[in-house]
DNA sequence: AGCACGCCGACT
DNA sequence: GTCGGCGTGCTC
């Protein structure tokens, strides 16, 4: 009689699951996390399916199951989940799985915490021992790293006292990973357009089901207190609740926010947590001990026993979509997720994406708007400042009109931020002598001036060198001319115009530590810098009560690549700076300089004018066929010399099924045509929106020719450029 | 994704 | 003569 065969998905780039035998005395079911031996390593796996017919070519060479983890097992909602974003994004199905099980090796290797406790007296007495007493003297366990910081002495001196016998050691209980939040800790103050889109809120998590909710409101109209007040109704339902956010690293003020309503904050999830608090971060979501996750994309694939709610804020940012390894966009796989679980999500953004947008105007997502800032404060006053006609002089990038904005607001004791997206000092180096560029060796791009730490850096590859002295090419001395502007040298244009002003640059290439970047932001909120000059990293999330004044100091830089999501990205992010200004007293200001006026983005800036922006979006995008009116793919081909990389490329495309329902275009040079010494091709699939493109996609690659040697294949369904 | 096996160049 | 580079192919 055969043994038990249960199918394992493994943790590798497979998309089918291997047969292991079950060893005798144990029970599994799909869901079940277990160790297998893989070849010659030990790896975990889940139980995706029992096996009662294994294949007999195999019979002989069925390992044994290792051993069954002690988890609780993945639902099958998470399961069908993985399965879901495996066959839409292609992406092999061990590969999302493994997405679950990235609690680290730590499960169950909990380290034991050792606590003292005071049980008699020494035989004989001194300082250092007396003080350990006196701390201990309620009897109570502590920890014995923290009893002896807080009688200020070493470790040995608690040492010596439990082998006298004075204290005895026992494990301490785990600290709870995160105690619950309460949903009724602290009564918002809410507007009433605001009660209103908390109720409906709170009625979608009543009714339960799936609903996808636009919570459409515009800067600091305060979306995040209504959308606590669905977290709230759920937890008061003993549901679990995820909060997405795009960079959860920089969201210190968030975590606060959230404290301030709940009580608590709550447990959080990207890639910086440490992989012990990981480990117990998973175990506490899959035991539902943990209530509230505030997480980045990687969140989604996290074992909840009980969720109820999704939230994704700012769902119109791009960080949501994941570049490498499996390509899935986190807010629609959020969508999806939500659909599995019959739970209501909501998408949350002042500027929402087209897709999310169109999705409201035909019905398919409920829109709760909330049109007007919190507390009555009006929304910035943005004007334009043309470059054309009132620019500043060469080789200075601030016009005379926003300097003399930046003094005004300098002589009210407001705060000024001008922002840039461009982080260094400036994005190419020339030689005046002989025209000598400094390029990348590895990458098609110039290599960007960093003056802080005197260096030449690509932004694609991570490549530096010291700033030379001498020109490569001729030897001319001090030869050099920074052309452009980045932060860095906005900043000493800054120091040079407005010499007594307290200035402070934001940029993500000077962050030393999260810690470090938290305390500058305090710096700032508290109003100890006056002008704070700033990538897009001031962009996101962080509230400067203080600023009245927003200068974008290039508002065209977005808009240079012809990519039809160029607008819509410009504007999102430009509407999200400027409205950092006047979010707390005073109409705030914004000048957008620009050499293009007329554009439509910045003319939706400047009149505010929403609708008509994304009308005309929506209609161009309807009339080429691109998202969310038609199905795009790319398939990048990346390989070492030009030649082969094309001419796989070109074979690829060859083998392309005829339909009449797709179109393949290309393969064209992808935008950055060289990124790390890897030349790449692009191969652009279109398809109308009801058609399986995946499906396609699939089948072609089955029968196309294999990427071989240093060639490789990606595929990125949804992409987000659509070049 | 990892890891072993494989086949060609510079070293104790 | 071996150590080690990374190209190729397999993992129940």
């Amino acid at each position: 009689m055969p043994r038990r065969v249960v199918d394992v998905l493994v943790p590798v780039a497979l998309d089918h699951a291997y047969s292991y035998r079950v060893p005798d005395g144990v029970e599994l079911a799909p869901g079940d996390v277990v160790a297998v031996q893989l070849g010659s390593r030990e790896v975990m796996g889940v139980v995706w399916a029992d096996n009662p017919n294994p294949n007999p070519r195999l019979d002989n060479r069925l390992k044994e199951i290792s051993l069954k983890v002690e988890v609780p097992p993945l639902r099958d909602e998470l399961r069908s989940f993985v399965d879901w974003i495996a066959d839409y994004t292609l992406g092999a199905r061990g590969m999302v799985m493994r997405m679950c099980l990235r609690m680290g090796e730590n499960l169950g290797t909990e380290r034991v915490r050792i606590g003292v406790r005071l049980v008699g007296q020494p035989k004989r007495m001194t300082t250092a021992r007396a003080r350990v007493l006196a701390v201990l003297a309620d009897g109570l366990l502590r920890h014995k790293r923290e009893a002896a910081e807080e009688a200020g002495v070493s470790v040995g001196v608690i040492d010596g006292l439990v082998d006298d016998g004075t204290l005895a050691v026992e494990a301490m209980a785990a600290e709870p990973i995160a105690r619950p939040p309460d949903p009724d800790y602290s009564q918002p103050e809410l507007s009433d357009g605001q009660r209103a889109a908390g109720d409906a809120l709170r009625h979608s998590v009543i009714d339960g089901g799936f609903s996808a909710t636009l919570l459409d409101g515009v800067t600091g109209s305060g979306k995040t207190e209504v959308y606590f007040e669905g977290v709230a109704e759920n937890i008061r339902r003993g549901r679990q609740s995820l909060i997405l956010m795009p960079e959860i690293a920089l969201t210190g003020q968030f975590l606060d926010r959230f404290a301030k309503r709940f009580g608590v904050r709550p447990a959080e999830w990207h890639s910086e947590v440490a992989p012990r608090k990981r480990a117990r971060t998973w175990a506490g979501v899959a035991s539902g001990e943990i209530s509230v996750v505030a997480g980045a994309r990687s969140a989604l694939f996290l074992p909840y026993a009980n969720l109820g709610l999704i939230i994704v804020d700012e769902e119109h940012d791009g960080a949501y979509k994941q570049g490498d390894g499996v390509h899935y966009h986190a807010r629609d796989m959020a969508v999806v997720r939500a659909r599995i679980n019959r739970i209501p999500v909501v998408l949350s953004s002042a500027t929402p994406s087209v897709e999310s947008e169109v999705n409201a105007r035909r019905g398919r997502y409920r829109r709760l708007a909330l049109p007007e800032r919190f507390g009555g404060q009006h929304l910035p006053l943005i004007s334009a400042i043309d470059l054309t006609k009132e620019g500043p002089s060469r080789g200075r990038f601030i016009a005379p009109r926003l300097a003399t904005a930046v003094q005004q607001a300098l002589e009210k004791k407001e705060q000024a931020l001008l922002f840039l997206n461009r982080r260094g000092y400036a994005p190419l180096t020339l030689c005046r002598t002989c025209g000598h560029r400094f390029g990348c060796p590895n990458c098609d791009a110039w290599l960007v001036e960093h003056r802080f730490r005197q260096r030449l850096v690509c932004h694609h590859c991570g490549y530096s060198v010291h700033a030379p002295k001498n020109c490569p090419h001729c030897d001319a001395v001090d030869s050099f001319v920074a052309c452009g502007p980045g932060v860095e040298r906005l900043e000493e244009e800054v120091h040079s115009l407005f010499p007594d002003a307290r200035v402070m640059i934001l940029s993500s290439d000077l962050i030393v530590s999260i810690e470090k970047m938290r305390e500058e932001l305090t710096e700032i909120a508290e109003g100890r810098v006056d002008i704070i000059v700033g990538t897009q990293l001031v962009a996101k999330g962080h509230n400067f009560p203080k600023l009245n004044l927003v200068g974008i100091v290039d508002a065209d830089l977005g808009l240079a690549n012809g990519d039809p999501r160029a607008a819509e990205r410009t504007y999102q992010l430009l509407n999200q700076v400027a409205g950092r200004a006047g979010r707390e007293e005073g109409r705030g200001i914004g000048f957008l300089q620009t050499h293009q006026p007329q554009h439509p983005v910045m003319r939706a800036l400047i009149s505010q004018d929403r609708e008509a922006f994304y009308s005309a979006e929506i209609e161009a995008r309807e009339r080429q066929g691109y998202p969310p009116f038609g199905r795009l793919a790319a398939l990048v081909i990346s390989g070492g010399d030009k030649h082969s990389t094309e001419s796989y490329a070109k074979q690829l495309a060859a083998a392309a099924p005829f339909t009449e329902e797709v179109r393949v275009l290309g393969p064209a040079e992808a935008p950055l045509a060289v990124v790390r010494g890897r030349h790449r091709f692009r191969l652009l699939v279109k398809s109308a929106r009801a058609y399986d493109l995946s499906h396609y996609l699939r089948q072609w690659l089955a029968s196309a020719p294999k990427p071989k040697g240093k060639l490789a294949l990606e595929v990125d369904v949804d992409p987000q450029s659509f070049l």
